[in-house]
DNA sequence: CATCGCATACATGTATACAATCAAATAAAG
DNA sequence: CTTTATTTGATTGTATACATGTATGCGATG
């Protein structure tokens, strides 16, 4: 886990200060769940569970609300954001738009072939867990994998803004690649929809090497599509869901 | 200036509390050019400067370096972020690109026709405008509804991510469209690129109203483009750019 | 019995005091 | 004269104390 959120932009930087420690832990406790959408978020109760002073718990619900996952309650304070099913949708269609966008950007403004190496071993190396189920750790190299190949791409498109636009999107949890990757295990389906999306990559790793533009951009829209028709899946199976994290500040509509 | 301001999301709930006023001081400081890029934008100076402590100062430097204007120095603290021609290019076309998604997803998603009258409003209000160069008030208003007519779309286009993202991009000044509006003026083909704006918002209007989501998007496009070609001929001109707010932050290359 | 008003308790926003870290300047040694 | 080490200064990060505003519960009154 902490390899994985090491390669993250926020991870490095946000360490070894009050501040990063309070934001991680709090983030982790809002994935996990730990509070229900609509709560109120007190200072003094995280002072005493987290053992730091209120400025840093302060300052990290201000960057968690920048970040979407507080809103601002209009009396003062932070409340627990509750995401809809409309949300995610939104979420993932503008994945799609950006990841698209990128890979366009990436097969235009490709200069020298050798910078498609990163992107070329990704690809190949996530080809060999395609075959047999490995196990669980060889599983989770493949979201390293996975998660890498997409920010290759993203930073073949050389554009600042599209990387800020695209990790905001991102700090929805379930808006993640890896996210319904995660789940895409234990799907029937699964070796199907692995090789997809695998074919995916190859769509666009060919596109961006021939500086296909709009093939590149069609494939990685069409990549984020498999992870809309995966995630409704998954919306039906509750046991599924409580894999992805996040899944808890999803306000489900008509819980039976 | 102020029913400008008023009108964007940010400045009617900051206001009334330190923390607020601290961030559109600051804000405001730095879209003037008090600072230099790459200056280093210490807390006591603050103080004094604006009158209140340090805490609501550090909390509005904490939210000025999210949204991208400064940055944080790896020895502690901020400083102003410089911006180069490449970020500003990259700015516009990204506002190309999400301003393009909102437009075809106004297209796709519009209900009932009563969504465009607003829309319609700002069109119609803005071919007043058009013909002779009118006082400087009433350019203003044609600035206010440019914004509005733009910010309609982006509401018709019903995705929160798509509006978190574009504002911001909008968060660089020059990448506003009302910033590159502003210096048309100046220019001697303004009457041309006016009418030529114009007519982008009446192809926008008419593809979201028949539901041509690819026209819609494409028409944006092309309207963020001639902001970029408008841009492109102000940076030529100092005086012209200095009209521009937040234009010092530009680091410009082999300054004569 | 319901509703309005008041008081109390609590949570947030702000200010300031303290500590640790980083930078620069100065002095000493090679 | 240059280079390095040390000291000093300043600035950030953190903790806490204070004040203001809000919500809740209790009592009084219609």
């Amino acid at each position: 886990m902490n390899s994985r959120e090491a390669k993250t932009q926020r991870g490095g930087t946000e360490l070894g200060t009050q501040t990063g420690r309070a934001l991680l832990s709090v983030r982790e406790m809002l994935f996990r769940g730990d509070f229900q959408p609509g709560e109120r978020i007190s200072e003094l109760p995280m002072v005493a569970r987290l053992g730091v002073s209120r400025t840093p718990i302060r300052l990290a619900l201000d960057r968690l609300a920048h970040e979407g996952l507080l809103e601002v309650s209009p009396s003062g304070g932070f409340v627990v954001r509750s995401f809809t099913l409309a949300d995610i949708w939104d979420a993932i269609e503008m994945r799609g738009v950006l990841e698209g966008t990128g890979a366009r950007l990436a097969a235009e403004r490709l200069g020298h072939d050798r910078e498609l190496t990163e992107l070329r071993q990704c690809f190949e190396e996530m080809n060999a867990y395609l075959g047999p189920v490995s196990s669980i750790d060889s599983f989770a190299r493949y979201l390293d994998l996975n998660d890498a190949f997409h920010a290759a791409v993203i930073r073949l498109a050389k554009s600042p803004m599209l990387q800020r636009s695209l990790d905001q999107v991102l700090t929805l949890p379930f808006a993640q690649p890896s996210a319904v990757v995660f789940a895409r295990a234990k799907l029937p389906e699964a070796a199907e929809m692995f090789a997809i999306g695998q074919e995916h990559h190859r769509v666009i790793l060919d596109a961006i090497e021939h500086r296909q533009g709009a093939r590149a951009e069609a494939a990685a829209r069409e990549h984020s599509g498999l992870s809309r028709r995966i995630l409704k899946t998954v919306l039906d199976d509750r046991e599924i869901l409580s894999c992805v994290p996040g899944a808890s500040l999803i306000r489900m509509p008509a819980v039976v």
